[in-house]
DNA sequence: TATTAGGAGTCCG
DNA sequence: CGGACTCCTAATA
């Protein structure tokens, strides 16, 4: 039977590209789609690690592997129950804790676990960024910058079109406003904007206090900075952006990934998810698939993207390889 | 049913 | 004007 089994558990869910039954609901669809009500509540005032794990919490369950990859941390990852709690998580193995240094080995874990948070969070800020083409910083945002945050925002969290609420307002009007304007503006999800949008702040204000740094740190397979220091923030072309997703395989291979890198093919896993992100990027909604690979024939006279000699269905082939 | 291909009109920087 | 978006028809797997 065709039965859609595991998609029905979570009211939350909508679509999931680990899940081959991807129903593509756009923003303005998802009129039943609840908002993470865990986030709410988070008091502006809070430091970084009292704002994190209750998020962090929520987003591992929500699931975002394409943007936030908590549940990729190398401990031995708990199930992911649905309980969104803080709690201590039942070891489902036979795993006696140990009863005594329990306390200060949990503490020490603790704090490990929140550095790694924190790190994830403020990669996830940055790639989110790059991927919007959009500072970090709040404050330097435009009206185009604000929207396209929200659009984010609402991909992220799955709510309903709320980004028409925050119009004619650059970064800073942002900024400047409390959680009650928030609210006033979107009494649902007002808050929880603002909350998210205090995860930013503090990401920002942590970037500025720690320089980057990062340069050579990591053997981190691939680095957005010289893809992004080519076109500062010009228009994009589609075929950039594809190339992009492509050098992030952290981050998207679930949606794009190389077939080939050497002959620069490469494979949409997830037409509707990179039709959703380009439609983010590009600040257009109502972009698809369709529309998208509308875009990527156009590149076929021009000698940028072709198909491969076998053909086949969602693959490419960039015409001059990386 | 989703994907592929390409024509054609429109919009925008 | 170029690039992308949008809508379209038709073919194909």
């Amino acid at each position: 039977m065709g039965s859609p089994g595991c998609t029905a558990q979570s009211p939350l869910y909508i679509s999931h590209p680990h899940h081959p039954d991807t129903r593509m609901a756009w923003l303005d669809e998802a009129e039943d789609v609840k908002p993470p009500r865990s986030l709410l509540g988070v008091p502006p005032e809070l430091s970084w690690s009292g704002v994190y794990l209750p998020y962090c919490n929520r987003l591992a369950i929500e699931e975002n592997p394409w943007v936030l990859r908590m549940t990729d941390a190398p401990a031995p990852a708990a199930p992911p129950s649905r309980t969104a709690e803080p709690g201590p998580a039942k070891p489902s193995q036979a795993q006696e804790p140990p009863s005594g240094m329990e306390g200060q080995v949990e503490e020490c874990c603790l704090e490990q676990v929140q550095t790694m948070v924190v790190g994830e969070v403020l990669k996830d800020v940055d790639t989110a960024c790059k991927l919007l083409n959009i500072a970090s910083d709040p404050l330097g945002w435009s009206y185009v910058h604000v929207q396209k945050w929200l659009l984010w925002t609402e991909h992220l969290y799955r709510l309903p079109q709320v980004s028409t609420m925050f119009q004619e307002l650059t970064g800073r009007d942002l900024c400047s406003m409390t959680e009650a304007d928030f609210r006033q503006r979107s009494s649902q999800y007002g808050d929880m904007l603002y909350a998210h949008l205090d995860i930013w702040r503090s990401a920002a204000a942590m970037k500025a206090r720690c320089p980057p740094e990062d340069s050579k740190s990591g053997a981190d397979d691939d680095s957005w900075s010289d893809v992004m220091c080519d076109y500062p923030s010009q228009p994009i072309h589609l075929w950039q952006f594809l190339r992009e997703l492509l050098l992030k395989p952290h981050n998207y291979s679930r949606c794009i990934r190389w077939l080939n890198k050497e002959k620069g093919i490469f494979k949409i896993e997830d037409s509707a998810h990179v039709a959703r992100l380009w439609g983010i990027r590009k600040n257009r909604p109502a972009m698809n698939y369709d529309k998208l690979s509308r875009s990527i024939r156009q590149y076929y006279k021009k000698g940028i993207i072709r198909k491969p000699d076998v053909s086949r269905r969602l693959v490419y082939q960039f015409v001059k390889p990386v």
